[in-house]
RNA sequence: GCGAAAAUAGCUCAGUUGGUAGAGCGCCACCUUGCCAAGGUGGAGGUCGCGGGUUCGAAUCCCGUUUUUCGCUCCA
């Protein structure tokens, strides 16, 4: 245990130091839960980005990219489910440190005394036997009566005080109540806190006519409600995908382990539109795809496992997430639902418009199922990179801290460098970078021994050094040499590109998929 | 959100019973060497997370606060 939080504490130090993240707004103490990406990082966080475009986008003729805003109209809040799910007043019982719905607690109390008035009724029923009149006791018993409006009296402060927002009431009511938390039996309450999952904000300058927004909590909406527009404009027929990369907010109750959980973050999802019927047939496929995918970046299939929901979610008829092993254990990467036609459903209700295709082969119309696959870029990052941080012991007893990105995603692809500082060495190291930077990221390094500047670019995750020497002047020769293997090889210059672009090329990658 | 721990240079850390801060690595310049980190000389960089308090005096003691990590909780 203690292990794996050293491992965890030097990827986040790696990270920091070697320029791919860094906490938001570090100056001023940073922001809890908010990161930025450096210039390494915002390079591994595009090629990333790029790679998954490529597998979805530009490798399926039925799947095409979007780009929707984040504003929302907040009609679609209430048809996704979200402001009624992501909006809870919460009390925390100290003693067992539980959590409950305040609301909820209230309720449970009522129905408790329901259940004493239908105790009464039974009780009467024995009592009188035939010539019980339900009806006649309900409206005439002392007992119940007092019951009744007790109750009612509750409900009705309860009402009143979540609909003023009155939070301070609703933990007096729960006081005064002695209402006492199940699994302690202790009255110690925190305050009640109402907690929104959604960041709001608003549209419109003036305040008067200032309209509620909320950052959205989840792309997958903006794909939704374009769903007819994309597929009339793309001609697009079922089965068909869009695809979509963008940022989405949380605020998170907790969030923690680093850029694992933030409160602003960016997924990258995918909704496939199928034929009602069709949903298990295409959520296998998905599934299978989708761990292609990630298997191709060569990260060792036993660090991957499919994880299958049982708790499903109120939209989705299946569920299954692709986790990694993270330095703090195997979590979600990757989720992979059966969204069924909730969404699209829900958006035509509360729209009021059609959201419906027309099935030529059937020759009817219908809501479209959805499959979804929405992976985490920033789970994504954190996979990539803390797989690649490894420490290794050499042969001659040294240690070396290697970052062994897929050369596919590193930020620099090459650093060129000349043995010497002199001689003419560098001039020529420049004209070969010259070369490079048009199809590559390359850098220039000419300080220190060139051993160090191998150990630097080693732990930067650059997969190739090449090295100008004194022969170079003579032959036209350089050395390249690999990262993962610290091999070199001597080649000519004009060999180089061909060799680099060979071992970073997407398609040579994506084909081992 | 609750509980625990932590915060000192870019990184990893030391700082003895309170007496206005150190190391290693890194960084910069120059010299030297020249194919796998740790050669020489010189240099930059910290009011010890922030704010209060106690004290003649606080990195050190107390309170608050922010941030991070761990456990619980939560998680469409």
């Amino acid at each position: 245990m203690a292990k794996q939080e050293d491992v965890f504490r030097k990827v986040i130090s790696h990270a920091k130091e070697y320029g791919y993240v860094i906490q938001s707004s570090e100056i001023y103490d940073g922001l809890s839960a908010v990161y930025d990406y450096a210039q390494n990082g915002a390079e591994l966080k595009k090629n990333i980005c790029d790679y998954w475009w490529k597998a979805m986008v530009q490798l399926h003729e039925n799947i095409v990219g979007i780009d929707a805003a984040i504003f929302m109209h907040p009609t679609v809040w209430k048809a996704s489910g979200h402001i009624e799910a992501f909006n809870d007043p919460l009390i925390d019982n100290k003693d067992s440190k539980k959590r409950y719905r305040a609301d909820v607690l209230v309720e449970d109390y009522v129905a408790k005394i329901e259940a004493k008035i239908e105790k009464e009724v039974e009780k009467a029923a024995r009592r009188f036997g035939a010539s019980f009149n339900k009806e006649e006791f309900l409206s005439t018993n002392a007992r119940v009566l007092g019951y009744r409006e007790r109750a009612q009296s509750i409900l009705k402060r309860l009402g009143k005080s979540l609909e003023n927002e009155d939070l301070n009431d609703v933990r007096a009511l729960i006081e005064e109540l002695e209402i006492v938390c199940p699994l302690s039996g202790s009255k110690n309450w925190t305050e009640v806190k109402q907690f929104n999952l959604m960041f709001g904000t608003k549209i419109g300058a003036s305040a008067g006519s200032a309209m509620d927004l909320y950052l959205r909590p989840e792309t997958a909406q903006g794909i939704f409600v374009n769903f007819l527009n994309v597929q009339k404009s793309g001609r697009l027929k079922i089965p068909f995908g869009i695809a979509q990369i963008g940022k989405a907010f949380r605020n998170e109750i907790v969030a923690r382990q680093f850029i694992f959980r933030m409160r602003e973050f960016e997924q990258m999802e995918m909704q496939f539109f199928i034929r009602p019927g069709s949903q298990e047939e295409w959520y296998e496929k998905w599934k299978e795809t989708r761990m292609k995918w990630h298997l191709s970046l060569g990260m060792g299939e036993e660090n991957y496992r499919l994880h299958d929901h049982e708790k499903l979610a109120h939209y989705a008829d299946a569920a299954a997430d692709i986790e990694f092993r993270f330095p703090f254990g195997f979590k979600e990467l990757e989720g992979i639902h059966s969204r069924t036609d909730f969404d699209l459903g829900s958006h035509e209700k509360y729209s009021g418009k059609k959201l419906q295709y027309f099935d030529t082969e059937l020759n009817e119309s219908y809501v479209p199922y959805v499959i979804e696959t929405s992976i985490g870029l920033d789970r994504m990052f954190l996979a990539v990179f803390s797989n690649a941080l490894q420490e290794e012991e050499l042969e001659n007893g040294s240690t070396r801290t290697v970052l062994r990105l897929p050369a596919v995603l590193a930020p620099t692809k090459a650093a060129i460098l000349p043995l010497v500082k002199k001689d003419g060495l560098p001039e020529i190291a420049q004209k070969v970078m010259d070369a490079l930077k048009w199809d590559f990221n390359v850098i220039y390094d000419e300080k220190d021994a060139v051993g160090r500047r191998y150990r630097r670019q080693d732990a930067a995750g650059t997969p190739f050094c090449i090295t100008v020497d004194h022969q170079t002047l003579e032959d036209n020769t350089v050395t390249i040499r690999y990262r993962d293997t610290m091999e070199q090889l001597r080649v000519t210059v004009d060999a180089i590109n061909g060799i680099i672009h060979k071992e970073v090329d997407m398609k040579v990658w994506l084909k081992k998929m």
